[in-house]
DNA sequence: ACTCCTGCTATGAATAATGTAGCAACATAT
DNA sequence: ATATGTTGCTACATTATTCATAGCAGGAGT
């Protein structure tokens, strides 16, 4: 393992992963459903769904209440962060740019 | 396939790779060589940093000169981003948290 | 020609994600 | 009480991605 322990390597580890940032853009408007946030996402394996939300709920960035799951104080503030990516995508990105 | 089109969700795609954001933390400072960069981040496989670094160029994040592969003015912005990435984990992950 | 350093490619093994099916707990409706 | 719907998942087999190691071709310097 040897995993580094700075905060900026866990977090990079973390929104690393595949859908990690979708599922946050997509409670950025308030609590979804397991099941909606799957549709929303566009994510139809609900085992990687969970497991993000796993890592997620670790960071205490997302948690479940009896709306389902919403995004907590702490991510808030970083879905703001995720507001600048989206200004940056929409002036540095032509949409047929893939990767 | 049928991948949206959306800027940020074409960012969202190339960002959520293992390794994409690390490599720009790592280019933050200046220009590394594929080698350097490779130690720098710790990524052992040159076939999925040369991967990353596709994306990263596709995207006009990252370019090669002689120097090696450095961050754009595109890149450079983003790389703002990424250091606001850094102050949010600061102050809101302590080391012991993982996902 | 020999030795570096560069940016890779090739390859098989390990790990992660995918899509489908379906279950248990709870709420509401009949 | 029983049927119906919704919720948050787990199980599982398939497919995709990543991994670590080896090694190669091109260019510069000596």
């Amino acid at each position: 393992m040897t995993k580094s322990n700075r905060p900026i390597m866990i977090l990079l580890d973390a929104i690393g992963k595949r859908w990690a940032l979708r599922i946050m853009w997509e409670l950025r408007d308030g609590p979804l459903t397991f099941r909606a946030l799957q549709q929303a996402s566009e994510m139809k394996s609900p085992t990687t769904l969970n497991a993000r939300l796993a890592d997620l709920r670790t960071l205490s960035i997302v948690e479940h209440g009896d709306q389902g799951y919403v995004l907590t104080k702490k991510g808030e503030n970083l879905a703001k962060i995720l507001m600048e990516l989206n200004h940056w995508a929409d002036r540095e990105i032509s949409p047929h740019a893939r990767s």
